[in-house]
DNA sequence: GCAAAAGTGTTCGGGCTACACCCATGA
DNA sequence: TCATGGGTGTAGCCCGAACACTTTTGC
């Protein structure tokens, strides 16, 4: 089945490796492994594994995910290919960097912890195996690149979120403050966001409202070209 | 050699292909060639190669741009990787997708024709083999995108040239066009070209300013955040 | 009553948009 | 002298940035 002419080249070990974000309410984190086989026994990792012959990267992204987390049907973007011949000792493995934007919970948590994986602040990432560190920076980059072309943020919120809680989500993302009147002004400004009666009391006295990501509206929004600049 | 670990995995077949844009001074082009080995024999694809094991993707596309151009020290960034197992039917190739900008003179137009390549202008792009027109399709995506956020565009245009053709460039890049006053305000407002006392008597009788791009005035635009949104 | 977070309006300046006419020159 | 493309200025508007006080309520 194999094309005649394809024969005469070699192929390559390609696998994903995954930088899975997710918001605890103050800080952006990500999933580690500490790594159970050679080369690289030990040392703090991204989950990944090798692409089967029959999935496609997408395919096989959420493959780790469902691995590593229980989760299905995960937001995912693939945002660049590392393939310097010597990035891993053990061979020569070209990867493919996604990252996935994920909301823990309990299973969640559970699943985590039967792989030995742990959550890491970005902001206190530790050294890590091969070229992995460069494969986070790279990650955050492009969410940061996305976040401004479309609302992904809300895959990082419960279904139901304050705005306060959505403005600490962007403040993590970018690592930098904003004004609380400007920063409203702007979301409520685009009109995806659609205000609920109830209100969130877990973090104030007062409460704050709750609000939910209108779809429909966003998609409405998407044609005219959306923009998310703060 | 290889991890002991990673002997269980099964390898991929990884190929580069490569969307060439160049500018004629009215239209962006990209280089096909008619494919002339099974599958697809005869039909307008991409340049491409198979990876070599010893060489990274940056030096894969090198390799392309030399053998279909000649050229050297191209301008190239990788946008997207294509995976679905049945992408090409004679095997199972997964192919990162390039985009390069280069400069066309005579030596190139020479070696170009040795391979049985043709220009096309993007407007009218031919049906291409398997996925190659969804390839140029996101490179031009990827293209706008870039544009924002770089100068690329002078990867396109000789050293010197004028703000006229600058815009034709910009305006082919999106097809769309802009008011030359703006346009004008806008680039010269940036601050990294410098105007050259020659004027250029090839498109108009009154001849149009040349301008050069500064390189050191761009690094330092950069650390403060490059933007180019027209 | 006080601490802690939520919520709200206004002003200013810079940049984008839209728009029309004169200039230089080769033919 | 005329046709062709190059070059210029201004006014209005919108948006982003900066900034301080009131509200609610659990303790």
């Amino acid at each position: 089945m194999t094309s005649k002419y394809y024969q005469q080249f070699k192929h390559t070990y390609l696998a994903v490796d995954c930088v899975t974000f997710c918001f605890t309410g103050e800080d952006l984190e990500i999933i580690l492994i500490k790594r159970d086989f050679e080369p690289g026994y030990g040392e703090w990792a991204l989950p990944g594994i090798f692409l089967e012959p029959d999935e496609s990267l997408e395919e096989c992204t959420q493959r780790i995910m469902k691995r590593f987390t229980g989760l299905e049907n995960v937001f995912f973007e693939q945002f660049h290919i590392f393939s310097d011949p010597k990035r891993d000792p053990g061979d020569r493995i070209v990867t493919v960097g996604f990252y996935a934007l994920i909301k823990v919970d309990n299973n969640v948590k559970k699943k985590v912890s039967e792989h030995k994986a742990y959550w890491y602040k970005l902001s206190r990432m530790p050294k890590l195996m091969f070229d992995h560190n460069q494969i986070v920076d790279r990650a955050l980059e492009s969410l940061r690149q996305k976040v401004k072309q479309q609302p992904v943020g809300f895959e990082l919120l419960p279904k139901k979120f304050t705005i306060p809680q959505l403005q600490k989500l962007y403040e993590a993302i970018y690592s930098r403050s904003f004004d609380k009147r400007n920063f409203r002004k702007k979301v409520l400004s685009l009109k995806v966001l659609e205000q609920l009666a109830e209100k969130d009391k877990e973090s104030s006295k007062k409460g704050a409202f709750l609000y939910r990501f209108d779809k429909k509206k966003y998609l409405a929004l998407q044609k005219k070209g959306y923009n998310f600049e703060i």
